[in-house]
DNA sequence: GTCTATAGGGGGATAGAC
DNA sequence: GTCTATCCCCCTATAGAC
């Protein structure tokens, strides 16, 4: 370590600086059209650095794609998984915590499913299916709603796919929705801020028999 | 021309045979992802001629990326700009038309999104915002319905988003639903299948003023 | 029009000085 | 730990024979 504290280099370790680097350039070019040169140079660092923390490229992609993954994914899980909150509840957390997650780091979603395409058993096989969405409180008391009828019969599947299209695909389609509503970035935001508590009411509107 | 009839070499011109195995390398792997060596092993032809008749990937690309995103938002203007159908119909041929569409080549939508995002003001702005929707039969139908009291009041744009999130995004997130829900490609199309006439009924619902 | 051979450059990775 | 210099492969593009 031959930093001195003088420097005050933002106070964080070089790995920690590439690391972040790393997270920026991937997300928003993708692994194929990122260079390491890209990262070095918004690290501020030299390239070599690069190889001597990460051994390459496709190591340091990895370990990237893997934290933003279950980073990702993490919300989800907690969310699933309570015990003390009901199905509708469920969904309006869903939407509030991933409308303002999505609004922090847009490039997140396309970035993990560009990913994912590219090499989709490599990363969706980690995926914790089981306690995800198998096994979880969420499946349980869709099921019992199901049962009970208070919501119409169709795959949980269904219901997860239109959760999520709802909350994640305008970002995803975010230029084109810009171009077609003539919306500056500060505009669409303030739409997305909306669904946050639309997307509930949609999705209540969607469950209940018709 | 050298080429005898009796050959009869899938009767395609070799310009058409690099241009379709153009598209479909790209739609698979993106731009950045592909080389002009897969797209000439694709085509069963040398790398040469690739530039021969396209001068170069770049050139070669921007010409597919164009007539996919075109051939695909066609479908969306000629739906929406249908005098004769309501708004309700309108819905349901978007979602039958789009299924079926995807379900032949579902890499576009993902392509698409992925190669917007890689330089998004050159191909964003091609698109005929005002035909598609501005000025679309759809808009002045869903003005009249919103002013009639028959839907709900809000942005004609989440209606827009809501619609394509439910019948794209499932699509584009597959490998996620069919790990979560261990389906095979034919099951899970099975799902999409359901789709077409679930999304109507769904967006319908949302509409409803509650 | 189609091929082989190769030029030319970019990008990942490493050697070696400090 | 960090840098400069450099290697070397791979990929795009072209020259030139047929």
């Amino acid at each position: 370590m031959t930093r001195e504290k003088g420097k005050n280099q933002l106070d964080t370790t070089t790995e920690a600086r590439i690391k972040q680097a790393a997270r920026v350039v991937f997300h928003k070019k993708g692994y194929a059209a990122t260079r390491t040169r890209d990262i070095a140079e918004e690290a501020g660092i030299n390239l070599a650095l690069l190889n001597y923390y990460f051994r390459s490229k496709e190591k340091l992609f990895e370990q990237i794609m893997l934290e933003t993954m279950f980073g990702f994914m993490k919300t989800m899980v907690v969310i699933f998984n309570d015990a003390s909150t009901t199905l509708e509840q469920k969904v309006s957390h869903m939407a509030n915590n991933y409308i303002d997650l999505i609004l922090l780091e847009p490039e997140i979603p396309l970035f993990i499913l560009s990913e994912i395409r590219r090499d989709a058993t490599a990363f969706v096989e980690r995926m914790p299916v089981e306690e995800l969405f198998l096994n979880s409180v969420f499946i349980q008391q869709y099921k019992a709603a199901v049962s009970a009828g208070r919501v119409a019969e169709s795959n949980p599947l269904h219901f997860l796919m239109n959760l999520m299209g709802l909350v994640i695909f305008p970002f995803i389609a975010s230029p084109f929705y810009k171009k077609i509503g003539k919306l500056s970035e500060t505009q669409f935001n303030g739409l997305m801020e909306e669904r946050k508590s639309l997307v509930p009411v949609w999705i209540n509107a969607i469950l209940k028999p018709t």
